[in-house]
RNA sequence: GCCCGGAUGGCGGAAUUGGCAGACGCAACGGACUCAAAAUCCGUCGCCCUCUAAAGGCGUGGGGGUUCGAGUCCCCCUCCGGGCACCA
């Protein structure tokens, strides 16, 4: 039942059809394995007090289109959004006000779903999902148990930001120039337990399983570029002191190891302190304290800077040649890759060369340019020389050879290295996923394994001073974990998170086969079966929830599993997934590693969770740059619904420009859409809101009308499906002010286009739809097809040229000769002069499209 | 430094496999309607030359090339945006 409104009062009209959704339940998805699905997924928002950003309604409206489309087409579609609520605005906001970040991330939500609810878009809104309810995050925690179980978590010690200041961790991005964000203290790098996930295991598959998705070519470059492989080869080269074994190095040149003339290690390798002489022990400890005190932001910072190091006073032999050669320390060599000690050939790689400089070491060439240049470094193809038995070898031959030689006396192998380091998955925070895990002391863990199946093949263990804990997962029936009150949100002091605290709720009595506890100052209940436990107190970061999410909308009340193998076989993976490309590598990485890693259980049925992604542009303010408080250029979507209304938004941000293109707001264009949408309301209805007079039932619209109309059906199917909604719209605009220009207008042509149009301007055209006698809504209406019959034409404009330049157009049958056609130009008025008196070289025609003549210059002596 | 992406009127942008550059929209200008304004409708709208027009010339960041024909393909360069950055 439409509004009764005379004018175009998108006020009445847009709340009216979202209620009529509502009621109808019209975008609820129910599993139908008689029908083909389509899942359409959106990033779902981290709720931000400050509420919806322009930029959400971008690439929200591009998928409610296409959503909205294939319900059209027949797909059973499963659009679906949710909330990414766990994260460090809502905590600090606790921390300052003293609330729980729970009664705030709720206030948060209800005012997105408010302004989401307001842009009309075909949510399945009971499949909201929210990662802080514990009816979610238990499968978070489960899921990670699963990781743990299979030997893929594990505790280290790892440097974080530490402002004693604020007595708490940041996080990098809360670090800038070596003070916190925050109030722009001092911060340090501390040592703490962390929990880190082997997502390195996966590094093979992470960058096999590109080959197989349709991603864009740079974000996946970005992810190959991220993981990092490199090929090369392990060698060792014995230390001058026997007793100390060998020092193994990585390389990718083996072909080079004539032209290593020293070594060097990073300045944290193990053997360091035993290979420095006494001469020089004052001099390498003190560099070692330097480097240390640095963070991997100041050594990087520093790369372009002067390169420094220090000569131990050892000495390595080169397993080729026997040469000795000297080994150093040097913060250019990273603990983190490869063995973290080199073999330096600086006549062939810019960073050696450079060392070599500074501290004077020789540079012998062992590679000739293929150009013959003798520039060093040389870091391109060439030959070897200087290298005794592979003068003359290309280089990959070379490398092939020297390998192979290496390998058959035991000193050399072929390895891989990634750039990819396991992934800290641990947050010192309160608001986040508790991790299910209590520590035990050895006796205690031994009696838990003797009880239960659902162990690691080996313990995770930490030493803290001086004593093995061991992890202890809880068991799956114990979950969800869920956060305990506390006094204060403020971190521990200590580098704990605010977890660490609460006494009641950390120091337990844990009964290990089902999980259940009380506190430690309680009597321990009887059984064997109880043990002395600590609580883990760190958190999850918040990339966990946002690894799974895309799973728990197929099934999210399901409270058996994190979906059901029915629902994850139909509703499969997204079909198209849409998101910034601010996530290109982080989360796209994670959740594809989280995949994978429930493949290979035999959880989920494919290895890849996002066959298809695309990346929205950014929108940038009025002004050209980027939205911001401080400039004051944000546009709030609020303020746009209220002035001309969401179905103009949409279109206007469909209209902008392309989809993944940035691209700048303006006020002044949006009312361009306005008036094509005010158009269309005055194409169907009178001043007095009934059926405009024009529209007639029956064959009433113009051939070449009708041609247009299918025209334009043909192509706003096709730009749908191609995400090009700009090209789209203006197509419908033509069409617009073609009907607009007919004297009369059929009701079918009409209700086709309130069709075409439904995807971006549904309030609008489901009103007109309505109006004009359709029913009941215009969604359930198939999409129409175009009858290529009607895009026939009998005759075309045939473009005529003299030597490549435009001289005329000749109004021709369709299927015209060549010859017939060069008859016609020739004689045609405004080609003639240009053809009279010089001979024609070449005749040049592409049929439909272009007659090109050309002729013979005289040539004019001089220009 | 390395790897991507981009540059088209006053503005946002359009242009199958190389085939009428500037669709569509904004802004601007002229006209109709109106007492007037808004809204709406009709028209003009890349630059140069020209009284206007006809006709012509130039034109897709710059320079070269391939081609009957280049916004589109190739080489070099400038600027802008994004990513990575001592990974041996």
């Amino acid at each position: 039942m439409a509004t009764n409104s005379k004018e175009y009062d998108f006020r009445q009209i847009e709340p009216h059809w979202q209620s009529f959704w509502e009621k109808n339940q019209s975008f609820k998805a129910v599993a139908d394995p008689s029908r083909p699905k389509y899942y359409i997924l959106d990033m779902f928002p981290y709720p931000s007090g400050t509420g919806l950003h322009i930029g959400h309604p971008e690439g929200y409206t591009a998928t409610d289109i296409l959503a909205r489309y294939k319900r059209a087409r027949g797909f059973n579609v499963l659009h679906p959004i949710g909330w990414d609520a766990f994260g460090l605005p809502a905590e600090q906001h606790a921390v300052k006000t003293g609330t729980h970040p729970a009664a705030n991330t709720q206030n948060n939500i209800t005012n997105f779903r408010r302004q989401i609810k307001a842009l009309g878009f075909s949510y399945d809104w009971e499949r909201e999902v929210d990662t802080t309810d514990p009816k979610y995050f238990r499968w978070t925690q489960w899921i990670f148990l699963q990781l743990f179980r299979k030997g893929l978590a594990y505790v280290d010690e790892r440097p974080v930001w530490w402002c004693p200041e604020l007595r708490t961790v940041l996080a990098n991005e809360e670090v800038v120039d070596g003070k916190s964000e925050v109030g722009g203290f001092p911060v340090e790098r501390r040592n703490l337990r962390q929990w880190v996930l082997r997502i390195t295991a996966y590094a093979e598959q992470l960058i096999d399983g590109l080959k197989d998705v349709d991603w864009p070519e740079s974000t996946k470059r970005m992810q190959e570029a991220w993981i990092g492989r490199s090929e090369g080869a392990e060698v060792l080269f014995k230390l001058e002191d026997a007793t100390l074994g060998d020092l193994k190095i990585f390389t990718t040149r083996p072909d080079t190891l004539f032209g290593c003339t020293y070594m060097v290690l990073a300045p944290e390798h193990p053997l360091v302190a035993a290979l420095t002489t006494a001469a020089q022990r004052e001099a390498v400890e003190a560099y070692r304290r330097k480097t240390a005190a640095k963070s991997d932001v100041d050594r990087m910072s520093e790369a372009d800077k002067e390169k420094s190091g220090v000569f131990t006073g050892s000495h390595a032999i080169n397993p080729i040649n026997g040469a000795r050669v000297p080994v150093w320390i040097a913060d250019y060599v990273l603990m983190g890759y490869g063995t973290g000690a080199i073999m330096a050939v600086p006549a062939h790689d810019e960073r050696d060369f450079a060392f070599a400089k500074q501290y004077h070491l020789p540079i012998p060439r062992v590679i000739a340019a293929a150009d013959g240049s003798d520039e060093l470094p040389y870091t391109g193809d060439g030959t070897l020389i200087n290298s005794p038995g592979y003068d003359g070898l290309a280089w990959p031959e070379a490398k092939n050879k020297i390998s192979a030689d290496l390998a058959a006396r035991g000193i050399g192998k072929g390895t891989v290295n990634y750039k990819l380091r396991d992934w800290l998955f641990s947050r010192q925070r309160y608001w986040g996923e508790p991790f299910p895990i209590a520590w035990v002391n050895e006796a205690d863990y031994r009696t838990a394994a003797a009880l239960r199946q659902d162990l690691p093949a080996q313990p995770v263990t930490f030493v803290e001073q001086g004593v093995t804990q061991y992890a202890l997962p809880l068991p799956d029936a114990a979950l969800p974990l869920v956060l305990p009150e506390v006094q204060s949100y403020l971190p521990s002091g200590t580098g704990e998170s605010p977890l660490a605290n609460v006494t009641a709720w950390l120091e337990i009595w844990l009964e290990v086969r089902t999980g259940a506890s009380v506190p430690a100052t309680q009597a321990k209940p009887s059984g064997a079966a109880w043990v002395r436990a600590r609580r883990e107190t760190n958190t999850m970061p918040q990339w966990a929830g946002s690894c799974w999410y895309y799973l728990r909308y197929l099934d999210p009340a399901n409270s058996a599993a994190f979906a059901s193998p029915e629902a994850l076989k139909y509703w499969d993976v997204p079909d198209l997934y849409v998101g910034g490309a601010e996530h290109a590598v982080l989360h796209l990485l994670y959740a594809r590693f989280w995949h994978k890693v429930l493949f290979d259980l035999g959880l989920v049925p494919q290895s890849e969770p996002f066959k298809k992604l695309f990346h929205q542009g950014i929108i940038l303010g009025e002004d050209g740059v980027k939205m911001s408080k401080s400039r004051g250029n944000i546009v709030s979507p609020d303020t746009i619904i209220d002035s001309h209304g969401t179905d103009t938004l949409r279109l206007y941000l469909m209209f902008l420009g392309p989809l993944e293109a940035m691209k700048p707001w303006s006020m002044q264009q949006i009312e361009g859409v306005h008036r094509f949408l005010q158009k269309i309301w005055r194409e169907c209805l009178d001043l007095d809101g009934n059926v405009n007079a024009k529209i007639a039932d029956g064959e009433v619209d113009a051939p070449e009308t009708l041609r247009l109309l299918h025209e334009t059906i043909k192509k706003v199917g096709e730009d749908i499906e191609g995400l090009r909604y700009n090209t789209a719209i203006s197509q419908m605009m033509i069409l617009g002010n073609a009907l607009q220009k007919a004297p009369q207008v059929s009701r079918g042509t009409l209700r086709i286009f309130l069709q075409l149009l439904a995807p971006f301007a549904p309030h609008l055209a489901e009103e007109l739809w309505d109006r004009l006698g359709g029913a009941p809504s215009v969604m359930t209406a198939p999409w129409p097809t175009h009858d290529p019959a009607r895009l026939a034409v009998t005759e075309f404009k045939l473009v005529v040229q003299v030597n490549g330049k435009h001289r005329g157009e000749l109004l021709v049958p369709a299927e015209i000769t060549e010859a017939a056609a060069l008859a016609l130009a020739t004689a045609h008025p405004k080609v003639a002069p240009f053809l009279a008196g010089k001979p024609v070289k070449r005749v040049v025609h592409v049929p439909r499209k272009i007659l090109n003549i050309v002729v013979e210059v005289p040539s004019t002596g001089n220009l």
